[in-house]
DNA sequence: GTTGAGCGTT
């Protein structure tokens, strides 16, 4: 599985929604959007899991994609640990 | 009721 990093997303944009758009173009493990921690609203910005075989394809179809009125920002997630 | 480059939570 790989995790792809979107950003540029809308402030309203959902997990849900993230993971319908990006079920069109691949198989998509898990959506996450990540919220700011202290205020709860959204940063702009998510993660998703999907397979390896789809997730190279994905981020070069989603990546400027229009999602929400906002071109996307898609490319592979760099790991948590640095 | 806001904002706009970036890489996350149990």
């Amino acid at each position: 599985m790989t995790t792809l990093y979107v950003g540029n997303l809308p402030w309203n944009t959902t997990a849900d929604e993230l993971g319908e758009f990006f079920s069109n173009y691949g198989h998509v493990e898990s959506s996450r959007i990540i919220t700011d921690r202290e205020t709860g609203r959204s940063r702009g910005f998510g993660f998703i899991e999907v397979g390896e075989e789809d997730a190279e394809r994905m981020a070069q179809e989603l990546n400027g994609k229009d999602f929400g009125g906002r071109p996307l920002t898609v490319n592979e997630a760099k790991p948590k640990q640095m």
